[in-house]
This record gives C-alpha cells, sequence and structure tokens, in this order.
DNA sequence: AGCCGTGTGGGTACAGTGTTCCCAACTTAG
DNA sequence: CTAAGTTGGGAACACTGTACCCACACGGCT
C-alpha cells in the first residue's frame, strides 16, 4: 500500500571517504544491485498472490517465483508458511487504521464492524487464516484495542461486559463474511457465472421442491425477495447492534 | 453412529442351487468374502479420522487405509476430496435430526442454533469445509427447512424476513464456532496444553501491555473475568435473538 | 458345463506440496 | 589482498490428489 521508498544501501551512504562514485554506478552490469530480500517483500507478494488466485494458489514455489527469489531463500526471512500467513494476516489487517472514536458507542461499533468486514471481502483468503490461528500482531491488537474501547462505552466501563460485546459482534461479522466469500469461492473453483451456477442447481432444486419434504425452503426459494450480502449484512448489524444495546447499554 | 448391519452377498443367498455350502466357506484363503465398498462405508471412515486426526489428515491414501481398501478405488464412489467433504458434511448434519417445533419461535430457534453448534463442535473441521462449499444435501436443507418455519413464526409468515433472521443467527453461530475452534485447533497444532499456550505468550503480552498503545486491550487481559464459550455463545445468542424480537417481533 | 462380457478393486505414474540440508557466491572487515 | 560471514538457492524427501490402465471375479448366456 504505502509506497516504501527502499534506500540501497551502497558505498555513497557511507559518510566520509571520498570514494570514485563515477565507478560506482559504472559496475560490471551486475544491474543497479539486487535489492535486499525482506520479510516486507515477501510478504506484499504474498498478499498479492493470495488476493489473485486464492489461498490454494500460495505456495512457497510460487511466492518466490513472484518476489521473485529461490524457493528456499524464503526461509531465511520467513520461518514456515503458517508464520508467513500470520504476517499476511497482520499486514491487511493495517491497510486501513481505525478512525479514531467519536464516543458514541453505536456509531464506533457500526464504523469498526463494518471495515472488519471490508478487510475481510478485500482479502477472501483472511477469514479462513483467522478462523485456523489467532490474530495477534500488532495491527490486529489496535482494531481489537479500538472496539474495546468503544464497547466500554456502552457498557459504562466495564471492560468484561464489553469483552463480550466485542466477541458477539466479531462473530457475527466473521461468519457473514465468511458465507459471502463461500459464495464467491465456489463460483472461482467452479469456474461459472453465477447465473451458470444458478442454472447447475436448477434441476436439483425442482427435485428438492417436487419431494414436498421442505415446504419453508420452497417458500424461501419462490416466494422471497432476493436480499444482497450488503442489504443482509446492515439489517444483521443492526439487529446485533439492537439486542447489544438492549442488554448492556442505555 | 446408528450400526448398520451390512448383510453379506454371498452364495449362501442365493435362493435356489443347493450348492456345496462346506467348500465355500473353504475357499483359498480369500477371507469370507469382502463386504462391498460403498459411499457410506467410505464416508463413515472419513468422519472417523477428520474427528480424529484433523482435516489435513484426511488424505485419500489415508482414508482407503482406514476403510480399508486401495486408495484409487475410492473414486469409484466418490469423485473426488471435494465431493468426499460434501457427503461428509451431509453425514454429520444427519447425526441429531433436528426437534419438532413447539410453535414457540424463540424457543425453537435457540434450539436450532445450540444444535448447529453442538454438530460444529462435535466436528472440528466442518466448520472449515461448510465455509469453502455450500452445504446443500437433503440433511442441510431439512435442517434450513425447520429454521426457516421456525421464523416464519417470528416473522408473521413473511418469508423473505424469515430468510433474513436464519441468515443473521447462522452467521453467529457459525462465527462464534469458527473461533472455539480456531482456539483448540491451534493447541492441537502446537501441541500444547492451555497453560502452556498461555505462558508462551506471557512475554509477548507483557511487551504489548508495557507499550502502552493498547489501553483498553490491557485492562481486558488484566481485569476482565473469564468468560467460557458457553457462556459466551449463551449471552451472544439472547442478544441476537433479543435483536430479532425487536425488529421483526411481537 | 464352459465361456465371455462387464464392472469392480487397485497399482503405477505425474505433477505438485512444505521443508531441511548443504553449498556457492558475493559483500564487508581487517 | 585475504578472511570471515552472511545471503541466495539447488537437490532431495516424504507427502498430496487424481488419471490411466490392468487384472480378476462374477452373472448370464450358449
Amino acid at each position: 500500500m504505502s509506497a516504501m521508498a527502499i534506500e540501497e544501501p551502497s558505498q555513497q551512504a557511507s559518510p566520509d571517504g571520498d570514494a570514485p562514485a563515477a565507478l560506482v554506478w559504472n559496475r560490471p552490469a551486475r544491474a543497479p544491485r539486487r535489492r535486499a530480500l525482506t520479510v516486507h517483500r515477501i510478504v506484499e507478494a504474498s498478499v498479492a498472490l493470495a488476493d489473485a488466485e486464492g489461498l490454494d494458489a500460495l505456495s512457497m514455489r510460487r511466492v518466490a517465483a513472484e518476489v521473485p527469489t529461490g524457493t528456499t531463500s524464503l526461509y531465511r526471512q520467513v520461518a514456515s508458511r503458517g508464520e508467513l500467513l500470520e504476517l499476511m494476516t497482520d499486514a491487511v489487517l493495517g491497510e486501513v487504521p481505525p478512525a479514531p472514536l467519536t464516543g458514541d458507542w453505536r456509531t464506533d461499533l457500526h464504523a469498526l464492524a463494518t471495515g472488519q468486514r471490508a478487510a475481510l471481502l478485500r482479502h477472501d483468503w483472511l477469514g479462513a487464516v483467522m478462523s485456523t490461528r489467532p490474530a495477534l500482531g500488532p495491527n490486529s491488537l489496535r482494531r481489537i484495542d479500538r472496539t474495546l474501547a468503544a464497547a466500554t462505552a456502552l457498557t459504562r466501563g466495564d471492560i468484561t461486559l464489553a469483552g463480550e460485546a466485542v466477541s458477539i459482534i466479531g462473530d457475527y461479522v466473521a461468519g457473514h463474511a465468511a458465507r459471502e466469500v463461500a459464495e464467491r469461492e465456489t463460483l472461482r473453483r467452479t469456474g461459472t457465472t453465477e447465473e451458470q451456477w444458478r442454472a447447475s442447481l436448477g434441476p436439483y432444486l425442482h427435485r428438492v421442491i417436487a419431494s414436498g419434504e421442505y415446504p419453508a425452503f420452497t417458500r424461501r426459494v419462490v416466494e422471497a425477495a432476493e436480499r444482497s450480502f450488503d442489504e443482509l449484512f446492515a439489517a444483521g448489524l443492526e439487529t446485533v447492534l439492537d439486542g447489544l444495546a438492549a442488554r448492556y447499554g442505555n
């Protein structure tokens, strides 16, 4: 995201010793000196790759090819693929820092939840990683901290109750995003568009409906109005916030 | 679960033709005739294996070894590993059929949500699978149908709103269970007990706290009372149901 | 009674995975 | 100009899912 200007650690940087600079730049053909292999560069390439092709495509060899570097050179910067996933998680959680709190718990929790959802949708692998290993990096902690602070305004200072509230919101957001991402993932995996997928489901759905064993489901499929994920999330989040207000709040 | 008694399709079963039965049982050493390889047996073994050793251990070769049969014989009953996962999902969703509805939406939705959570906790791989591919098997549909029916009592017959409500509850349940399972999974992966894990986190947590950048998180760690997952789920579910009551209800 | 087509079980092979061990090459210090 | 040491990367190992193909046992026919 932030274009970090990487300084070349060349001889010019040395404070004294007027070396013949012109000659330095005329070095063999060795390229302008390969940038050092850093965790940052590895994580950046990994996030781009996972965004574009999914977690399955994120093999160490593919990452190395994208950086580019040798496969096993990665292991000098990163202990394992798992650790790389953790670094990626924290990196993307830091892309958009949480806005400063307004003091109104409902506004603040709404904004934080929406931001979390945005991150989960922007990187569809994020949910899968976070539901496997706990996110403990600084960016993750910052988000948790701000959310707790916002919830404390709701629970009138009770930190235990604030923790409960944060868990409840977090669980809902994670669950909702997971379902939305699952649908995308299915389309990608089967390589179909939404219409094609729906069409391929058609015959089976008809049999299900014809069986008469699922009357409510049938009504749902036949009668119910279509709801977008955005609408559903908006409704769900309001519902949860209403519940929290009733339970803890004023 | 249900101990299905599988009939041996031996020659004895053939109605006529008094074959010399004694000789049949004295066949080479070919065993008393191997049970036929069925999807059922494969799924059963797969569920057991995934429960015991996790999804990562569920390779086709391991499954075949457990059944037992040859690896590639599995592909005659099951098209791919993905399809096997779908079959496993529906199998475990059918283990405990949903109780008949009482008519009180709150009681019914509570029971259905609790049952769903129980399934997700009983098989810790279930959440990961369901958040990758949509569950469309008969047992899954039955659960969805019953939940929709229960929610329809809340929304006074509006099936669109009932669909919303079901999504919201489902998302919360899935999110909560995912977090609980993630913790278990982490312990298993690192091969530590909860205390060991906490201890290994200690130094890092102290640095985090000492940094002073996460005041609310620090309060949470230092002051907040411990909440079990069961307590949290109970509180969260009540909160969501409260919210639904306020939004749709009477 | 003998035979033959059919379908089931399974071995081999291929392209890929994460990771460890080791070595070569380049940079810097003296 | 040499010595030390850090960094990059190749080869190998024990795995993975799955396509292809081949034996073999059984049911129905002649």
